[in-house]
DNA sequence: GTCTATACGCTGATAGAC
DNA sequence: GTCTATCAGCGTATAGAC
């Protein structure tokens, strides 16, 4: 069982991540076998078919946003530390290979997948803005941010331009995802 | 001739359309081919391979964004409505079931795609971002926009977010693209 | 310019042995 | 759990008739 469980995370990892650099219809089941060393008919064994491995794929993802961002949550940290940790995080994953995040990547073929699919990722989504909010909110009370506007409103404008910035990485480097994030800091009141 | 011309040019609406709704991985030859009642092979007559389709469509879309902005490079109308232009160009693609633009469906296959189509997309991505970086100086200049930081650098954002939100209108629905734009009003000190 | 006919690799998927 | 063997269907692309 031990060997089955390695096999299935290793096929959900390399999935995650073939995913986020080409998009649903951009892999295909032979570039997860391959560099992983099986065969086919393994994937099939653990998910029957694609849209079974997609969902997995996106609750692994959902389940990894939860645990690191359940500590600020509770414990609710200074904001501009949770800030800066998602910049972070986005400019690993980048760099990383992976430009795109799990929503974006789907965002083009999402009129094709079936509603439970639509249905996590768009729980995915949701719960991110309320996070930013959240974080917004916080660092506005401490006086580490100021900005107008709905705090709601502002965590749907960051999210956009780090959706958008994870896209344009690939085109524009790292630069401009650098840039990204000094100009969002400004747009936050922080000196930097 | 003249139906030739035509079939070509239905061929890259068509094919424009699918590519935005769709990634570059998302349609097939069919799915150009069937709605426009011709067969496979004579797409084919007219763009050689599917990168080739692809080439012209981005040709023909930097065209479009020229002719649209030109007029505004040239004789420099009000910032405001320049940007308010683009909100409403914008909205209506995304209306029209074209809810990503060319550079973001390109984005997930872009290490794929040959030189030659990578460079275009970039030049048309610079070139947009020339164009908002002007509409932002002026606004400034006009004392119609107000903001923190280097306009090349917020239009950079602004641009981010936009295509972001194309993205994100998909899953989340008009309603979320209107609050975006409003967002971008006020981080530009609009009164609205 | 557009058609018919055809090639052929790749894709996701299944059945059954081990 | 993972393999081998095999499948039908779809994908892009080409050749040659009209």
């Amino acid at each position: 069982m031990n060997a089955a469980v390695d096999t299935r995370s290793r096929i959900i990892d390399r999935a995650n991540e073939l995913m986020m650099q080409r998009g649903f219809n951009g892999f295909s089941y032979r570039d997860i076998s391959e560099p992983l060393g099986v065969k086919n008919a393994a994937i099939h064994y653990h998910f029957p078919n694609k849209i079974d491995l997609i969902a997995a794929l996106i609750q692994d993802n959902h389940e990894l946003l939860k645990k690191s961002t359940s500590r600020f949550m509770e414990n609710g940290g200074p904001a501009r530390e949770q800030l800066e940790g998602l910049f972070a995080f986005t400019a690993g994953q980048c760099k990383a290979g992976r430009p795109v995040c799990v929503g974006g990547a789907l965002a083009a073929d999402y009129d094709q997948l079936p509603d439970e699919i639509q249905g996590a990722n768009q729980r995915f989504m949701n719960e991110s803005a309320k996070w930013m909010t959240r974080v917004l909110e916080l660092g506005r009370e401490q006086g580490e941010f100021s900005f107008e506007g709905d705090p709601a409103s502002k965590a749907r404008m960051i999210l956009a331009a780090i959706q958008g910035g994870r896209q344009l990485y690939r085109i524009q480097g790292e630069a401009y995802l650098q840039d990204l994030f000094a100009q969002i800091r400004r747009d936050l009141g922080i000196k930097s």
